[in-house]
DNA sequence: CTAATTTGACCCGC
DNA sequence: GCGGGTCAAATTAG
């Protein structure tokens, strides 16, 4: 087993191959890259950097991450089952349906509506957690919850961690007003997506004050990184298959979970086999995706 | 006016 | 008793 630090030396090292050749891309957008889209190569390299920064962020493991480790949790006893009577939830312990994932970026959209139902200063932790549940919690009965809260400030480390499983099969993914912007190229065109070298300050700034209309704003950035460890790329022309498209019943509607959100790593050699002798043309490259 | 967010209070497990 | 999760009234945004 390779070590965090050269586990995060493989993760950068795939985002950087993946982020030099969706620059090829960008400057030759009509050549013939396969099947595989830039949706999918700008993806791998947020989710790349983000594995990056939980492995290193995660070693060694600090107090927060064990407090927070829900799959830690996972194997105690089934609670009993109480009345739906309100405060102190029961934590589902089912470790399919908790799991956490740490991003640089708190802003991503994850295919479901979201409202915010709390904020907490936590103990041990310079920065307040936002709790968040299923807008269709009372419509539908979803269960589905997640909390987010920043835990590193350089580099930024956001930890979102889901709690249960959506029962209000609902995904915005399939909305038509979504399906009509879901063209990952233009996607990548209108700078909706990737994110990379947002301001800071402007970053910080609209997560702690201006949160809650980032959070509206989910909707308009196109970025299943939820269903990630699920991405499927076919080789047959399709681009970008989710296993979630396909199920999200209530048994499935969550990938599985890595119990530190770190040991998904993927490494799709469909992404970086065509043109790889291309590569070394590329010393350097700006990510111009805004 | 409606819906979403904020925030202090409440509840419960440890 | 403390800390974290949730509720719900008040506030804000659209």
């Amino acid at each position: 087993m390779n070590s965090p630090h050269e586990k995060a030396v493989q993760e950068i090292l795939y985002g950087h191959r993946c982020a030099m050749r969706l620059k090829l891309r960008l400057d030759d957008p009509m050549a013939d890259y396969g099947s595989v889209s830039s949706y999918d190569l700008a993806k791998s390299i947020v989710q790349c950097f983000s594995n990056a920064i939980s492995v290193l962020s995660d070693q060694p493991k600090s107090e927060e991450d064990q407090s927070s480790d829900l799959s830690s949790r996972d194997s105690s006893p089934l609670p009993q089952i109480r009345s739906p009577s309100k405060k102190r939830k029961i934590q589902s312990t089912n470790s399919s349906e908790n799991w956490r994932d740490d991003s640089p970026d708190p802003i991503y959209y994850d295919g479901f509506l979201w409202r915010k139902y709390g904020q907490k200063t936590i103990k041990k932790s310079d920065h307040q957690r936002s709790y968040y549940r299923c807008s269709y919690n009372i419509d539908h009965n979803c269960r589905a919850r997640k909390h987010e809260q920043k835990i590193k400030d350089n580099p930024p480390v956001y930890r979102t961690t889901y709690i249960g499983q959506h029962t209000c099969k609902i995904n915005h993914k399939q909305d038509p007003i979504f399906t009509a912007v879901q063209d990952p190229v233009d996607d990548l065109k209108s700078g909706r997506m990737i994110q990379f070298g947002k301001d800071l300050d402007q970053e910080k700034e609209s997560h702690s004050s201006g949160f809650s209309s980032s959070v509206k704003h989910e909707e308009d950035i196109i970025k299943e990184k939820t269903m990630e460890p699920y991405r499927e790329i076919t080789g047959d022309g399709q681009d970008c298959q989710y296993v979630m498209e396909s199920s999200i019943s209530p048994s499935s509607s969550y990938p599985l979970p890595s119990s530190s959100g770190t040991e998904s790593v993927f490494y799709d050699s469909d992404l970086l086999l065509d043109n790889f002798d291309s590569w070394d043309c590329y010393d350097q490259f700006d990510f111009g995706l805004q």
